[in-house]
DNA sequence: GTCTTTCCGGACCGACTGGGTCCTGATTGA
DNA sequence: TCAATCAGGACCCAGTCGGTCCGGAAAGAC
């Protein structure tokens, strides 16, 4: 199917909002249930996708009252490529790439063995050309996305 | 994960391996028994990548007594795109693409609507580029791969 | 020192889909 | 007419994904 999976989805959903608040009240954490309710997300998937991130360097979490979740990089920083390594692990079209024929009980017989490598290289090398900030949608306020947005900013920024 | 499913993996291998006896054997059809035995895919497997290309027109069927499957397009002309298009439908990475944001229940809130088209317009392009003549592997002989190959070959080609 | 708030880690479950099998019918050549 | 082969559908099983829940730990507030 060559499908992205949703907890990917989500975490880029995730992290454009992360980089937008960042933007209005910058070095100002944000709870997961803040996020939930910022981008529609259901808060234990948006807690689960916020681990893997954290996982990956990719947001810094603090405990405690108080705590919550920040940026480590601006979104021009971010590609496309880390989210769906740090949300799904590495990019791996089939079972054959990176010389892990493990799995593979006709690799013996393969005439692409090997060859996928090609494939995934290429595709890798798309995604890790695009970023978050490529995928930011300008054009629409952040104040017209959810209904008490605005106040929800404001008291975030205090 | 962005994996991509097995019947593509096998559906790759089914049509370089229909290539090779191509050349081998010129305008020699193959059945799927015979594919599946030079490849190390399952016999109904084969069977059902078999149809799906031929419902893409990557190869031609031939029923009856002495039918079988041949190659409509020589490998240098047929893209890695076109098979995964084949077995698995249209690229679409996740369900927002191509407009179609049916079952997206989030769209109204969504930061990134419409911009996975970005993404996966670059995949699309990459796997584009790479045909199967590209991912067959030159380096090892046809015959030295199956055992009992070459008397199989050497049936065929009559 | 205690309490509240929040993150952390794991277990768990339902639904979906991919991979594989089987069967029946249609078509073609011997 | 018969045998060989493709075509198409129904079916089942297992793996995985998305989502939920729970108890525990850390950090700040009182």
């Amino acid at each position: 199917m060559l499908r992205l999976s949703k907890l990917t989805d989500y975490a880029v959903v995730v992290l454009i909002r992360l980089g937008e608040v960042d933007r209005v009240a910058p070095a100002c954490v944000q709870t997961s249930p803040g996020l939930s309710a910022g981008t529609g997300v259901p808060e234990p998937t948006v807690a689960k996708v916020l681990k893997a991130l954290a996982g990956a360097s990719l947001v810094s979490s603090q405990r405690g009252a108080r705590g919550g979740y920040r940026l480590m990089r601006p979104l021009t920083e971010i590609t496309v490529a880390d989210v769906i390594i740090a949300v799904d692990g590495p990019i791996a079209l089939t079972a054959c790439v990176d010389g892990s024929s493990v799995g593979c009980d006709v690799s013996s017989v393969c005439a692409v063995k090997g060859r996928w490598d090609l494939v995934n290289a290429a595709i890798q090398d798309s995604l890790a050309a695009i970023t978050l900030a490529d995928m930011r949608m300008a054009s629409v306020p952040l104040a017209f996305r959810v209904p008490a947005e605005s106040a929800l900013l404001a008291s975030a920024a205090e």
